[in-house]
DNA sequence: GCGACAG
DNA sequence: ATCTTGTCGC
């Protein structure tokens, strides 16, 4: 008998869930539609799923193919004609692609632009068009005019990942009280995800855990905002995840990231007790700022019913313990879905190899 | 050739 | 984001 763990979950309810692909399939079927002797390239199928930037990410999927047999990967080149990576050995890529008649030179296919199949040759719809698509009609809801009073019931969002494929989320929701400064309630998923991770499709890859993790605190109490590990309208789109789910759940929300994904700081600093803060322009327009404790930063932007200023004015007044990385509300539920992580990863070890000590590892 | 790319 | 031991800095 095989060994096995099995973590059961539902879906959350909000519906924006079944309208992600699963491009791990698009892109795995595909490749079987790539005639003898030729071959794609990683930014032709990424330009097929309509947006080039994926391109890192289709050959994440191309590396972690489980069946290289069904699904022949070894077809996919870089796209100046080195024939890139395999995990079964580069001298095997280079022995199937020249039993299929195709010349390699020093790991080179030199008449590349002859046998490559082109992007609207390929068997792949653009899903990532649709999303894009789904991010500028969704973004247009933004509501950037601030919610009223002090907020006093923060939920603080993040994931941990199991590498898989597929990858697997762990979310934890983190219902926090800013007045006693305390925990009132945590919540856990672990959900199976197929997207692999693409810059400015984020939200795509983590929303199926965050929104069933955050389904579960709002059975609980509605806040008066979500912060999100992650972009708000510092985005290209100016939706990133934070105001994505602040959208669908029509809540006030923040993005607290730790690096930028777009913008540019500008100059300017100023001090603020022990923090200090820049606005950060995305296109001539101030949509966020950098908070800075000593040598630790975060990157604030309003998500929705949120202002730019409020979203610094929230950031401003978040409380970092010691010498952490991020304000401690953050912190939570990156350490929780950290150790939950670590837990499933040792709990699996232990089924797999050594029964013997299941009970030890329990109490 | 270099830089840029949330998690 | 994860992998992974000891090691460096405050
Ligand atoms: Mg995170």
């Amino acid at each position: 008998m095989v060994a096995g763990l099995w973590i059961c979950y539902w879906f959350p309810r909000l519906s924006i869930v079944y309208e992600i692909p699963d491009l791990y399939a698009i892109v795995l079927k595909s490749l079987k539609s790539i005639p003898q002797g030729k071959v794609t390239t990683y930014g032709e199928i990424g330009k097929a799923l309509g947006d080039k930037i994926s391109a890192r990410a289709v050959g994440y999927i191309m590396a972690t193919n489980r069946w290289p047999d069904i699904y022949p990967c070894y077809k996919v080149v870089g796209s100046d004609g080195n024939i890139g990576g395999y995990s079964l050995g580069t001298d095997l890529k280079k022995r199937k692609l020249r039993k299929e008649g195709i010349r390699i030179v020093s790991g080179h296919i030199e008449n590349l632009e002859e046998i490559v199949v082109m992007s609207k040759d390929l068997k792949i719809p653009p899903v990532l068009e649709s999303l894009q698509r789904l991010q500028q009609y969704l973004g247009e809801k933004v509501d950037l005019s601030n919610f009223y009073g002090e907020p006093r019931y923060v939920v603080s969002l993040d994931l941990g990942y199991i590498n898989g494929p597929p990858d697997i989320n762990i979310a934890t929701a983190c219902l926090f009280d800013l007045e006693e400064n305390k925990v009132l309630s945590l919540a856990i998923s672990v959900v199976p995800i197929f997207m692999p991770y693409i810059p400015t499709y984020l939200a795509f890859r983590e929303l199926p855990a965050a929104l069933l993790a955050l389904e579960k605190i709002l059975d609980v109490r509605y806040p008066d905002i979500i912060a999100v590990d992650g972009q708000g309208i510092l985005h290209p789109r100016k939706f990133g995840i934070a105001s994505h789910i602040g959208v669908i759940t029509n809540i006030p929300s923040i993005g607290i990231a730790k690096s930028i994904l777009v913008g540019k700081v500008i100059g300017d600093w100023k001090k603020y007790g022990e923090l200090k803060y820049a606005p950060i322009d995305l296109r001539g327009e101030i949509c966020g700022y950098v908070v800075s404790k000593g040598k630790h930063k975060i990157i604030v932007s309003p998500g929705h019913r949120t202002s730019v200023d409020g979203a610094l004015k929230i950031a401003l007044s978040l409380e970092w313990r010691n010498n952490e990385n991020e304000p401690y509300v953050m912190r939570i539920p990156h350490i929780v879905s950290t150790h939950f992580r670590k837990y499933l990863r040792n709990l699996w070890r232990l089924i797999r190899d050594k029964q013997t000590d299941l009970t030890s590892f329990i109490s």
